[in-house]
DNA sequence: GTCTATATGCGGATAGAC
DNA sequence: GTCTATCCGCATATAGAC
């Protein structure tokens, strides 16, 4: 309650755009929840559509920094080697875990916004944010194509996506035992087990050779 | 444009609602769509909530009754074997991708909107959804537990859910794909190409014996 | 069943005093 | 920076003629 008054509102902004969605959220919630006033949210953003960009902008850099920063160093300690599977994996999957053990119920908050986001197909802003991702998403590839030289690019992009899926599934499942404190889902040993059970399929033979339908 | 109004309301929501989500519809956007009148919502559901009810209410009950009926199909062929793990998934992760074969545009649109759904936690209407789901669920699993006999009950649920990420966030791909026009990703391929990686993922021999967390 | 017209309320945004 | 009061538009829902 210390903070400033931007950062209550970003605080309640992230929580009530991830509790109920941003059209449903009024603003006059947001500063209800922050203890600010009313004109506060125009004052501070210049308008809700800008407060939602800046509540991505303050966790999402971070995040994705850590990302890279990460993976250099793991290139680095097995130089001239590649990294094993599973380390480049951690690497790639482990941040949203990371940020709910670490941030708690904000985190929690975001991630839930986060995986919203996904769905969105037209509006500018997840275009956006989704270009922001391939970009960090190519940083890896090169890298798991060296680990697994048995897929063509096609191949491996489209495992890579199922990866990706099995992350957001178990963040939101993870996100969803907590709200409803049915069991208690530990991050950590979550992301392990996702990490045996995507490295297993990443490494599956290949079935098909590619996409050569039937009938 | 011979369907009745109420087939026509139905239609025209689904498309909207998927594609802007449901606050973000107007129910004059709907009627305008349906070449209905803006009072006929109201006349036909009720209200714009029981609308959205009827939407799921149309697509759902078949494809549910589809994946038992193959799942009982399924045992029947293989008695008193059980079915290979590759069929069990087959069944369990085909609806999806059928639909949006079968149902082309429709079908596109209505399965956008059951993605959102997985995202909200708060909602009566999520509850009661996830709850038919899970209904589901359960009759799968004892079959996985015998093909997979390696997994405790704890660790098959965790990987059966990194399944059904695997598998939302595939058809969200296509769906996306298809919208944006990118490339034309095949799902009968993609559901080959998903049964491949996940067998290998429930199959993968357990690491770590459990929950057990480092430090 | 379908239409027009309207009631009623809530939304975001702003003006202007302090 | 913060507040109150208010503008203005759009939402859902309904009344009542046809």
């Amino acid at each position: 309650m210390n903070a400033s008054t931007s950062e209550r509102l970003l605080d309640a902004a992230e929580f009530l755009f991830a509790e109920r969605g941003f059209d449903a959220t009024a603003v006059r919630e947001i500063t209800r929840r922050a203890n600010a006033n009313l004109a506060s949210v125009n004052y501070h953003f210049g308008s809700k559509n800008e407060l939602l960009d800046a509540v991505f902008k303050r966790r999402l850099d971070p995040i994705n920094q850590e990302r890279i920063f990460e993976l250099q160093r793991l290139v680095h300690e097995y130089q001239p080697d590649i990294p094993p599977l599973e380390s480049l994996l951690r690497t790639f999957l482990a941040p949203p875990f990371r940020v709910l053990q670490q941030m708690g119920a904000d985190g929690a908050a975001f991630l839930r916004l986060l995986m919203r986001v996904h769905l969105e197909t037209n509006s500018e802003f997840t275009l956006r944010f989704r270009a922001q991702f391939e970009q960090i998403l190519s940083r890896f590839v090169p890298l798991f194509q060296q680990a697994l030289p048995h897929l063509n690019t096609s191949l491996l992009n489209q495992r890579l996506f199922f990866a990706i899926g099995s992350m957001s599934h178990a963040v939101t499942w993870i996100l969803n035992a907590q709200v409803l404190a049915k069991q208690h889902a530990d991050p950590h040993s979550v992301l392990e087990e996702l990490i045996t059970f995507t490295a297993a399929g990443l490494r599956a033979p290949i079935a098909f050779g590619g996409n050569i339908h039937e009938a």
